[in-house]
RNA sequence: GGAGAGGUGGCCGAGUGGUUGAAGGCGCACGACUCGAAAUCGUGUGUAGGGUCAAACCUAUCGAGGGUUCGAAUCCCUCCCUCUCCGCCA
Protein backbone atom coordinates (compact mmCIF):
# COMPACT_ATOMS: atom_id res chain seq x y z
CA UNK A 1 0.00 0.00 0.00
CA UNK A 2 1.10 3.80 -0.24
CA UNK A 3 1.97 5.85 2.61
CA UNK A 4 -0.95 7.43 4.05
CA UNK A 5 0.80 10.65 4.21
CA UNK A 6 1.77 10.86 0.56
CA UNK A 7 -1.61 10.45 0.20
CA UNK A 8 -3.22 13.39 2.21
CA UNK A 9 -0.17 15.26 0.38
CA UNK A 10 -0.87 14.20 -3.26
CA UNK A 11 -4.83 12.96 -3.54
CA UNK A 12 -5.18 14.07 -7.06
CA UNK A 13 -2.29 12.71 -8.22
CA UNK A 14 -3.05 9.21 -6.03
CA UNK A 15 -6.45 9.45 -7.54
CA UNK A 16 -5.40 10.41 -11.71
CA UNK A 17 -2.80 7.90 -11.17
CA UNK A 18 -4.76 5.13 -9.86
CA UNK A 19 -7.03 5.82 -12.83
CA UNK A 20 -4.47 5.71 -15.63
CA UNK A 21 -3.70 2.33 -14.06
CA UNK A 22 -7.12 0.87 -14.92
CA UNK A 23 -8.71 1.12 -11.27
CA UNK A 24 -11.77 2.23 -11.20
CA UNK A 25 -12.78 1.76 -7.75
CA UNK A 26 -10.66 3.95 -6.16
CA UNK A 27 -11.47 6.95 -4.31
CA UNK A 28 -9.34 9.08 -2.57
CA UNK A 29 -11.72 11.37 -1.27
CA UNK A 30 -13.54 8.82 0.52
CA UNK A 31 -10.01 7.64 1.76
CA UNK A 32 -9.10 10.52 3.13
CA UNK A 33 -12.54 11.36 5.12
CA UNK A 34 -12.40 8.01 6.75
CA UNK A 35 -8.63 9.02 7.62
CA UNK A 36 -9.68 11.96 9.46
CA UNK A 37 -12.56 10.15 11.29
CA UNK A 38 -10.06 7.82 12.49
CA UNK A 39 -7.63 10.28 13.42
CA UNK A 40 -10.21 12.20 15.47
CA UNK A 41 -11.32 9.12 17.29
CA UNK A 42 -7.99 7.75 17.78
CA UNK A 43 -7.35 11.09 19.42
CA UNK A 44 -10.46 10.92 21.42
CA UNK A 45 -9.75 7.16 22.55
CA UNK A 46 -5.47 8.00 23.51
CA UNK A 47 -7.26 10.97 25.99
CA UNK A 48 -9.28 8.49 27.83
CA UNK A 49 -6.25 6.38 27.94
CA UNK A 50 -4.73 9.12 29.58
CA UNK A 51 -7.09 9.50 32.03
CA UNK A 52 -6.71 5.38 32.80
CA UNK A 53 -3.43 6.11 33.43
CA UNK A 54 -3.15 8.73 35.30
CA UNK A 55 -5.84 7.55 37.50
CA UNK A 56 -4.12 4.07 38.17
CA UNK A 57 -0.33 5.82 38.21
CA UNK A 58 -2.34 7.60 41.80
CA UNK A 59 -3.25 4.40 43.17
CA UNK A 60 0.12 2.69 42.37
CA UNK A 61 1.09 0.79 45.53
CA UNK A 62 -1.79 0.98 47.57
CA UNK A 63 -4.94 0.07 47.85
CA UNK A 64 -7.68 1.95 45.87
CA UNK A 65 -10.67 3.45 47.30
CA UNK A 66 -13.74 2.65 45.97
CA UNK A 67 -13.94 5.86 44.45
CA UNK A 68 -11.14 5.79 42.22
CA UNK A 69 -12.11 1.94 41.40
CA UNK A 70 -15.43 2.88 40.29
CA UNK A 71 -13.53 5.63 38.51
CA UNK A 72 -11.74 3.37 36.68
CA UNK A 73 -14.45 0.86 35.89
CA UNK A 74 -16.31 3.67 34.25
CA UNK A 75 -13.03 4.55 31.99
CA UNK A 76 -12.56 1.06 31.03
CA UNK A 77 -16.15 1.17 29.56
CA UNK A 78 -15.94 3.78 28.12
CA UNK A 79 -13.03 3.11 26.41
CA UNK A 80 -13.64 -0.25 24.90
CA UNK A 81 -17.36 1.26 23.71
CA UNK A 82 -15.20 3.87 21.54
CA UNK A 83 -12.62 1.15 20.66
CA UNK A 84 -15.53 -0.54 18.97
CA UNK A 85 -16.30 2.17 16.85
CA UNK A 86 -13.26 3.01 15.56
CA UNK A 87 -12.90 -0.72 14.65
CA UNK A 88 -15.13 -0.56 12.34
CA UNK A 89 -13.86 2.76 11.03
CA UNK A 90 -10.69 1.35 11.02
CA UNK A 91 -11.67 -1.79 8.72
CA UNK A 92 -13.27 0.51 6.00
CA UNK A 93 -10.27 2.39 5.98
CA UNK A 94 -7.87 -0.20 5.72
CA UNK A 95 -10.01 -1.56 2.93
CA UNK A 96 -10.05 1.58 1.15
CA UNK A 97 -6.27 1.70 1.52
CA UNK A 98 -6.00 -1.75 0.10
CA UNK A 99 -7.34 -0.65 -3.49
CA UNK A 100 -4.80 2.07 -4.09
CA UNK A 101 -2.30 0.82 -6.79
CA UNK A 102 1.20 2.22 -6.71
CA UNK A 103 1.82 5.54 -8.25
CA UNK A 104 3.85 5.15 -11.54
CA UNK A 105 6.43 7.14 -12.49
CA UNK A 106 5.80 10.18 -15.01
CA UNK A 107 8.02 8.66 -18.19
CA UNK A 108 5.70 5.63 -18.13
CA UNK A 109 3.22 5.89 -21.13
CA UNK A 110 -0.26 6.11 -20.27
CA UNK A 111 -2.87 4.19 -22.25
CA UNK A 112 -3.31 0.14 -22.53
CA UNK A 113 -1.44 -2.51 -23.76
CA UNK A 114 -1.78 -1.11 -27.23
CA UNK A 115 -0.06 1.80 -25.25
CA UNK A 116 2.95 0.47 -24.58
CA UNK A 117 6.30 2.35 -26.18
CA UNK A 118 8.95 0.24 -27.96
CA UNK A 119 12.40 1.23 -26.22
CA UNK A 120 15.20 -0.70 -28.26
CA UNK A 121 14.85 -3.23 -30.75
CA UNK A 122 17.71 -6.45 -30.91
CA UNK A 123 18.06 -8.09 -34.16
CA UNK A 124 16.04 -9.03 -37.15
CA UNK A 125 12.64 -10.26 -37.65
CA UNK A 126 13.02 -13.64 -39.63
CA UNK A 127 10.02 -15.11 -41.24
CA UNK A 128 9.38 -18.90 -41.58
CA UNK A 129 9.11 -21.55 -38.62
CA UNK A 130 6.94 -24.51 -37.88
CA UNK A 131 5.34 -23.79 -34.38
CA UNK A 132 7.02 -24.82 -31.80
CA UNK A 133 4.56 -27.47 -30.56
CA UNK A 134 4.26 -29.66 -33.89
CA UNK A 135 8.34 -29.40 -33.90
CA UNK A 136 8.52 -31.22 -30.43
CA UNK A 137 5.61 -33.56 -30.72
CA UNK A 138 7.35 -34.58 -33.94
CA UNK A 139 10.55 -35.50 -32.02
CA UNK A 140 8.66 -36.57 -28.69
CA UNK A 141 9.65 -33.79 -26.52
CA UNK A 142 6.52 -32.80 -24.86
CA UNK A 143 3.27 -34.59 -23.59
CA UNK A 144 0.18 -32.96 -23.35
CA UNK A 145 -2.18 -35.86 -23.45
CA UNK A 146 -0.81 -37.66 -20.68
CA UNK A 147 -0.14 -34.41 -18.72
CA UNK A 148 -4.03 -33.75 -19.57
CA UNK A 149 -4.95 -37.16 -17.82
CA UNK A 150 -2.68 -37.23 -15.16
CA UNK A 151 -3.41 -33.60 -14.49
CA UNK A 152 -6.00 -31.82 -17.06
CA UNK A 153 -5.83 -29.42 -19.96
CA UNK A 154 -2.73 -27.28 -20.17
CA UNK A 155 -0.32 -29.36 -17.90
CA UNK A 156 2.22 -31.30 -20.04
CA UNK A 157 5.45 -33.53 -19.34
CA UNK A 158 8.87 -33.12 -21.15
CA UNK A 159 10.77 -35.80 -22.09
CA UNK A 160 14.20 -36.37 -22.82
CA UNK A 161 16.39 -33.99 -24.88
CA UNK A 162 13.71 -31.02 -24.40
CA UNK A 163 13.54 -31.57 -20.86
CA UNK A 164 17.43 -31.76 -20.72
CA UNK A 165 17.76 -28.38 -22.47
CA UNK A 166 15.49 -26.93 -19.79
CA UNK A 167 17.59 -27.81 -17.23
CA UNK A 168 20.63 -26.19 -19.23
CA UNK A 169 18.82 -23.19 -19.58
CA UNK A 170 18.19 -23.06 -15.95
CA UNK A 171 22.01 -23.72 -15.34
CA UNK A 172 23.12 -21.20 -17.93
CA UNK A 173 21.15 -18.00 -16.51
CA UNK A 174 21.66 -19.31 -13.13
CA UNK A 175 25.68 -18.97 -13.67
CA UNK A 176 25.31 -15.72 -15.32
CA UNK A 177 22.93 -14.11 -12.81
CA UNK A 178 25.55 -15.53 -9.68
CA UNK A 179 28.36 -13.48 -11.81
CA UNK A 180 26.69 -10.26 -11.32
CA UNK A 181 26.68 -10.78 -7.60
CA UNK A 182 23.21 -12.71 -6.72
CA UNK A 183 22.58 -15.22 -4.18
CA UNK A 184 21.20 -18.37 -5.28
CA UNK A 185 17.85 -19.16 -2.79
CA UNK A 186 15.47 -22.07 -3.48
CA UNK A 187 11.64 -20.42 -2.02
CA UNK A 188 8.64 -22.32 -0.30
CA UNK A 189 6.56 -22.56 -3.36
CA UNK A 190 3.41 -21.97 -0.80
CA UNK A 191 3.14 -18.54 0.81
CA UNK A 192 0.57 -17.38 3.13
CA UNK A 193 -2.14 -15.22 2.68
CA UNK A 194 -0.43 -12.09 4.06
CA UNK A 195 2.81 -12.72 2.15
CA UNK A 196 0.97 -13.37 -1.31
CA UNK A 197 -1.47 -9.81 -0.65
CA UNK A 198 1.34 -8.18 0.51
CA UNK A 199 3.25 -9.06 -2.58
CA UNK A 200 0.51 -8.23 -4.85
CA UNK A 201 -1.34 -11.35 -5.43
CA UNK A 202 -4.90 -12.12 -5.21
CA UNK A 203 -6.46 -13.15 -1.98
CA UNK A 204 -8.89 -16.27 -2.28
CA UNK A 205 -12.41 -15.89 -3.72
CA UNK A 206 -11.07 -13.46 -6.00
CA UNK A 207 -12.96 -14.68 -9.28
CA UNK A 208 -10.42 -12.49 -11.24
CA UNK A 209 -7.22 -14.20 -9.35
CA UNK A 210 -4.63 -16.43 -11.26
CA UNK A 211 -3.69 -18.38 -7.98
CA UNK A 212 -4.41 -21.91 -6.86
CA UNK A 213 -5.02 -22.03 -3.09
CA UNK A 214 -4.79 -25.17 -0.88
CA UNK A 215 -7.44 -25.90 0.46
CA UNK A 216 -8.07 -25.69 4.89
CA UNK A 217 -5.14 -24.03 4.42
CA UNK A 218 -3.83 -20.46 4.93
CA UNK A 219 -1.76 -20.95 1.88
CA UNK A 220 -1.34 -19.97 -1.74
CA UNK A 221 0.35 -22.08 -4.40
CA UNK A 222 3.26 -19.46 -5.77
CA UNK A 223 2.23 -17.86 -9.18
CA UNK A 224 6.49 -16.81 -9.09
CA UNK A 225 9.26 -16.72 -7.08
CA UNK A 226 8.47 -13.90 -6.40
CA UNK A 227 6.11 -14.01 -3.63
CA UNK A 228 7.99 -15.54 -1.41
CA UNK A 229 11.34 -13.45 -2.67
CA UNK A 230 9.46 -10.15 -1.53
CA UNK A 231 8.28 -12.32 1.58
CA UNK A 232 12.36 -13.70 2.47
CA UNK A 233 12.45 -10.14 4.37
CA UNK A 234 9.38 -9.32 5.91
CA UNK A 235 9.23 -7.00 9.31
CA UNK A 236 12.99 -7.02 8.84
CA UNK A 237 15.01 -3.65 9.35
CA UNK A 238 18.13 -4.25 7.22
CA UNK A 239 21.06 -2.10 7.49
CA UNK A 240 21.76 0.29 4.62
CA UNK A 241 25.58 -1.15 4.33
CA UNK A 242 23.86 -4.60 3.49
CA UNK A 243 22.17 -3.09 0.39
CA UNK A 244 21.20 -3.99 -2.22
CA UNK A 245 20.17 -7.31 -1.28
CA UNK A 246 20.05 -9.48 -4.40
CA UNK A 247 18.62 -13.00 -4.86
CA UNK A 248 17.72 -15.14 -7.54
CA UNK A 249 15.22 -17.89 -6.61
CA UNK A 250 14.27 -20.64 -8.64
CA UNK A 251 10.54 -22.35 -8.42
CA UNK A 252 7.81 -23.65 -10.01
CA UNK A 253 5.08 -21.36 -11.03
CA UNK A 254 1.51 -22.35 -10.55
CA UNK A 255 -0.79 -20.16 -12.33
CA UNK A 256 -5.04 -20.92 -13.00
CA UNK A 257 -5.00 -19.14 -16.53
CA UNK A 258 -9.21 -19.30 -16.11
CA UNK A 259 -10.42 -18.12 -19.46
CA UNK A 260 -7.32 -17.84 -21.45
CA UNK A 261 -7.89 -19.33 -24.75
CA UNK A 262 -6.26 -18.72 -28.27
CA UNK A 263 -3.77 -18.97 -30.85
CA UNK A 264 -0.89 -17.11 -28.01
CA UNK A 265 -2.27 -20.03 -25.53
CA UNK A 266 -0.99 -22.86 -27.98
CA UNK A 267 1.80 -25.51 -26.70
CA UNK A 268 4.10 -24.64 -23.90
CA UNK A 269 3.52 -20.66 -24.14
CA UNK A 270 0.79 -20.85 -21.26
CA UNK A 271 0.77 -23.60 -18.93
CA UNK A 272 -0.80 -24.05 -15.26
CA UNK A 273 3.02 -24.84 -14.20
CA UNK A 274 6.31 -23.83 -15.19
CA UNK A 275 10.21 -23.39 -13.68
CA UNK A 276 11.30 -20.04 -13.50
CA UNK A 277 14.33 -18.10 -12.03
CA UNK A 278 13.17 -15.01 -10.75
CA UNK A 279 15.76 -12.19 -10.05
CA UNK A 280 15.04 -10.30 -6.67
CA UNK A 281 16.20 -6.49 -5.16
CA UNK A 282 15.94 -4.77 -2.12
CA UNK A 283 17.56 -1.29 -2.41
CA UNK A 284 17.29 1.99 -1.07
CA UNK A 285 15.12 4.04 -2.40
CA UNK A 286 17.04 6.39 -4.26
CA UNK A 287 18.94 3.29 -6.17
CA UNK A 288 15.71 1.31 -7.42
CA UNK A 289 15.79 3.06 -10.75
CA UNK A 290 19.27 2.34 -11.69
CA UNK A 291 18.63 -1.18 -10.25
CA UNK A 292 15.68 -2.08 -12.58
CA UNK A 293 18.02 -0.77 -15.48
CA UNK A 294 20.53 -3.10 -14.19
CA UNK A 295 17.96 -6.40 -14.13
CA UNK A 296 16.75 -5.43 -17.46
CA UNK A 297 20.35 -5.46 -18.84
CA UNK A 298 21.14 -9.05 -17.32
CA UNK A 299 18.16 -10.03 -18.92
CA UNK A 300 19.24 -8.62 -22.65
CA UNK A 301 22.87 -10.13 -21.73
CA UNK A 302 21.06 -13.74 -21.38
CA UNK A 303 18.68 -13.60 -24.67
CA UNK A 304 21.60 -11.93 -26.50
CA UNK A 305 23.98 -14.75 -25.31
CA UNK A 306 21.52 -17.61 -26.58
CA UNK A 307 21.18 -15.68 -29.96
CA UNK A 308 17.48 -14.61 -30.24
CA UNK A 309 16.07 -11.39 -31.59
CA UNK A 310 13.56 -9.18 -29.26
CA UNK A 311 12.55 -5.90 -28.48
CA UNK A 312 12.30 -4.30 -24.83
CA UNK A 313 8.88 -2.19 -24.33
CA UNK A 314 8.00 0.23 -21.35
CA UNK A 315 4.84 -1.49 -20.22
CA UNK A 316 1.58 0.90 -20.51
CA UNK A 317 -0.05 2.33 -17.19
CA UNK A 318 -3.18 0.30 -17.67
CA UNK A 319 -1.27 -2.79 -18.06
CA UNK A 320 0.20 -3.08 -14.90
CA UNK A 321 -0.50 -4.40 -11.99
CA UNK A 322 -0.93 -2.37 -8.37
CA UNK A 323 2.76 -2.61 -6.87
CA UNK A 324 4.52 -1.77 -10.23
CA UNK A 325 5.86 1.83 -10.86
CA UNK A 326 6.94 0.83 -14.00
CA UNK A 327 7.78 -2.56 -16.08
CA UNK A 328 9.50 -3.43 -19.08
CA UNK A 329 9.10 -6.44 -20.55
CA UNK A 330 11.47 -8.17 -23.29
CA UNK A 331 9.53 -9.65 -26.11
CA UNK A 332 11.13 -12.14 -28.46
CA UNK A 333 10.83 -12.46 -32.00
CA UNK A 334 8.44 -15.42 -32.92
CA UNK A 335 9.18 -16.41 -36.30
CA UNK A 336 5.84 -18.20 -36.46
CA UNK A 337 3.30 -15.64 -35.34
CA UNK A 338 5.50 -12.83 -36.94
CA UNK A 339 5.45 -10.84 -33.88
CA UNK A 340 6.52 -10.12 -30.62
CA UNK A 341 5.27 -12.14 -27.91
CA UNK A 342 6.64 -11.63 -24.17
CA UNK A 343 9.10 -13.37 -22.77
CA UNK A 344 10.49 -11.41 -19.49
CA UNK A 345 9.27 -8.59 -17.61
CA UNK A 346 10.98 -6.68 -14.70
CA UNK A 347 9.54 -3.99 -12.15
CA UNK A 348 10.41 -1.47 -10.23
CA UNK A 349 7.68 -1.74 -6.98
CA UNK A 350 9.29 0.80 -5.25
CA UNK A 351 8.46 0.70 -1.73
CA UNK A 352 4.52 -0.51 -2.33
CA UNK A 353 5.23 -4.59 -1.58
CA UNK A 354 8.04 -3.51 1.20
CA UNK A 355 5.35 -1.19 3.07
CA UNK A 356 3.01 -4.07 2.66
CA UNK A 357 5.55 -6.02 4.28
CA UNK A 358 6.75 -4.30 6.62
CA UNK A 359 10.67 -4.25 5.26
CA UNK A 360 12.96 -1.69 6.28
CA UNK A 361 16.11 0.33 6.10
CA UNK A 362 18.36 1.46 8.97
CA UNK A 363 20.13 4.66 7.48
CA UNK A 364 24.14 4.99 8.38
CA UNK A 365 22.35 8.22 10.51
CA UNK A 366 19.98 5.90 12.08
CA UNK A 367 16.75 6.93 10.18
CA UNK A 368 14.71 4.06 9.11
CA UNK A 369 12.34 4.03 6.04
CA UNK A 370 10.88 1.75 3.89
CA UNK A 371 13.08 0.46 0.91
CA UNK A 372 12.50 -0.45 -2.29
CA UNK A 373 12.00 -3.87 -4.10
CA UNK A 374 12.33 -4.92 -7.66
CA UNK A 375 12.13 -8.34 -9.73
CA UNK A 376 12.64 -9.64 -13.32
CA UNK A 377 12.42 -12.81 -14.95
CA UNK A 378 16.19 -14.34 -15.25
CA UNK A 379 14.51 -17.22 -17.57
CA UNK A 380 11.01 -18.36 -17.67
CA UNK A 381 11.51 -21.96 -18.34
CA UNK A 382 8.25 -23.25 -20.61
CA UNK A 383 8.62 -19.98 -22.87
CA UNK A 384 11.85 -20.07 -23.29
CA UNK A 385 11.79 -23.63 -25.05
CA UNK A 386 9.08 -22.28 -27.15
CA UNK A 387 11.96 -19.35 -28.48
CA UNK A 388 14.80 -21.82 -29.28
CA UNK A 389 12.38 -24.47 -30.46
CA UNK A 390 11.45 -21.58 -33.46
CA UNK A 391 14.45 -20.22 -33.49
CA UNK A 392 16.96 -23.08 -33.89
CA UNK A 393 14.97 -25.77 -35.43
CA UNK A 394 16.85 -27.53 -38.58
CA UNK A 395 15.27 -28.74 -42.05
CA UNK A 396 16.14 -31.92 -40.76
CA UNK A 397 13.83 -31.66 -37.67
CA UNK A 398 17.64 -31.50 -35.19
CA UNK A 399 17.52 -28.69 -32.96
CA UNK A 400 20.58 -27.01 -32.89
CA UNK A 401 21.71 -26.48 -29.39
CA UNK A 402 23.06 -22.99 -28.99
CA UNK A 403 26.83 -22.45 -27.99
CA UNK A 404 26.83 -20.74 -24.48
CA UNK A 405 24.01 -23.91 -23.38
CA UNK A 406 26.32 -26.37 -24.77
CA UNK A 407 28.53 -27.02 -21.62
CA UNK A 408 25.19 -27.72 -19.68
CA UNK A 409 24.04 -30.21 -22.88
CA UNK A 410 27.44 -32.39 -22.71
CA UNK A 411 28.92 -30.64 -25.05
CA UNK A 412 26.58 -31.16 -27.92
CA UNK A 413 26.02 -29.27 -30.58
CA UNK A 414 22.91 -30.65 -31.64
CA UNK A 415 20.20 -32.80 -30.81
C1' G B 1 0.13 -36.73 15.24
C1' G B 2 1.59 -37.21 21.05
C1' A B 3 4.42 -34.99 25.36
C1' G B 4 7.25 -31.01 27.28
C1' A B 5 9.71 -26.05 26.97
C1' G B 6 9.53 -21.39 24.95
C1' G B 7 8.25 -16.70 21.85
C1' U B 8 10.74 -9.67 25.32
C1' G B 9 14.30 -3.87 21.63
C1' G B 10 18.71 -4.11 15.23
C1' C B 11 20.74 -8.89 17.84
C1' C B 12 21.46 -11.79 22.52
C1' G B 13 19.22 -11.84 27.15
C1' A B 14 16.98 -10.43 32.50
C1' G B 15 12.30 -9.72 34.18
C1' U B 16 5.67 -13.59 37.44
C1' G B 17 0.39 -7.83 39.07
C1' G B 18 1.75 -1.14 39.83
C1' U B 19 8.33 3.57 40.11
C1' U B 20 9.69 -1.86 33.68
C1' G B 21 9.52 1.00 27.66
C1' A B 22 11.67 -2.76 29.91
C1' A B 23 18.39 -4.54 33.75
C1' G B 24 22.89 -6.36 31.44
C1' G B 25 25.60 -7.42 27.02
C1' C B 26 26.43 -6.95 21.65
C1' G B 27 25.76 -3.72 17.63
C1' C B 28 25.29 1.27 16.06
C1' A B 29 26.08 6.89 16.49
C1' C B 30 28.84 10.82 18.57
C1' G B 31 32.95 12.36 21.64
C1' A B 32 37.83 11.50 24.17
C1' C B 33 42.56 9.04 23.42
C1' U B 34 45.73 8.18 18.49
C1' C B 35 49.69 10.47 13.08
C1' G B 36 45.59 7.10 11.81
C1' A B 37 43.24 2.67 13.32
C1' A B 38 42.37 -1.22 16.90
C1' A B 39 41.71 -1.57 22.00
C1' U B 40 39.86 1.40 26.01
C1' C B 41 36.78 5.16 28.32
C1' G B 42 32.40 8.53 28.19
C1' U B 43 27.57 9.83 26.27
C1' G B 44 23.49 8.49 23.48
C1' U B 45 20.49 4.79 21.06
C1' G B 46 13.47 0.39 20.32
C1' U B 47 9.29 0.90 16.95
C1' A B 48 4.71 3.21 15.42
C1' G B 49 0.98 7.12 15.73
C1' G B 50 -0.24 12.07 17.57
C1' G B 51 1.83 16.82 19.11
C1' U B 52 5.66 20.91 18.44
C1' C B 53 9.36 25.74 14.53
C1' A B 54 12.06 22.35 17.54
C1' A B 55 11.28 20.24 22.21
C1' A B 56 8.41 18.98 26.19
C1' C B 57 4.47 15.91 26.22
C1' C B 58 0.45 12.09 25.03
C1' U B 59 -0.95 7.04 23.14
C1' A B 60 0.16 2.15 21.63
C1' U B 61 3.59 -1.77 21.57
C1' C B 62 7.06 -7.65 25.27
C1' G B 63 4.17 -13.76 18.94
C1' A B 64 -1.56 -12.72 17.54
C1' G B 65 -6.49 -12.25 19.38
C1' G B 66 -9.82 -12.34 23.52
C1' G B 67 -10.57 -12.30 29.04
C1' U B 68 -9.69 -11.20 34.52
C1' U B 69 -8.25 -6.47 37.21
C1' C B 70 -8.74 0.19 39.32
C1' G B 71 -3.98 -1.49 36.91
C1' A B 72 -1.11 -7.04 32.77
C1' A B 73 5.38 -8.36 29.59
C1' U B 74 3.77 -10.78 34.27
C1' C B 75 -2.65 -14.29 35.69
C1' C B 76 -6.58 -17.12 32.43
C1' C B 77 -8.47 -18.84 27.40
C1' U B 78 -7.89 -19.58 22.01
C1' C B 79 -4.73 -19.52 17.91
C1' C B 80 0.11 -19.12 15.36
C1' C B 81 5.20 -20.12 15.44
C1' U B 82 10.02 -22.12 17.38
C1' C B 83 12.86 -25.79 20.07
C1' U B 84 13.48 -30.82 22.55
C1' C B 85 11.84 -35.92 22.95
C1' C B 86 8.52 -39.78 20.87
C1' G B 87 5.88 -41.48 16.48
C1' C B 88 6.05 -41.31 11.12
C1' C B 89 8.86 -40.47 6.83
C1' A B 90 12.12 -38.77 1.57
Amino acid sequence: MLDIQFIRDNAALVQTKAEQKGYKNVRVAELLELDTERRTRLTQIEELRARRNTLTAEMKGQKPTPEQAEQGRQLKEEIAARETELKAIEEKYTAQMMTIPNVTFDDVPIGGEEDSVEIKVVGDKPAGAIDHLDYAVQRDWVDFERGAKVAGTKFYYLKGDLALLENAITQYALQLVLSKGFTYLTVPHMVNSRIATGAGFAPRGDKEGNEYFVEDEDLTLIGTAEAPLTGFHADEILDEADLPKLYVGYSPCYRREAGTYGKHTRGLFRVHQFNKLEMYAFTLPEASREMHERILAIEEEIWQAIGVPYHIITIASGDLGAPAAKKYDIEYWSKVDGAYRELTSCSNCTDFQARNLNIRVRRKDGRIEVLHTLNGTAVSLARSLVVVLEHFQNEDGTLTVPEVLRPYMGGRDKI
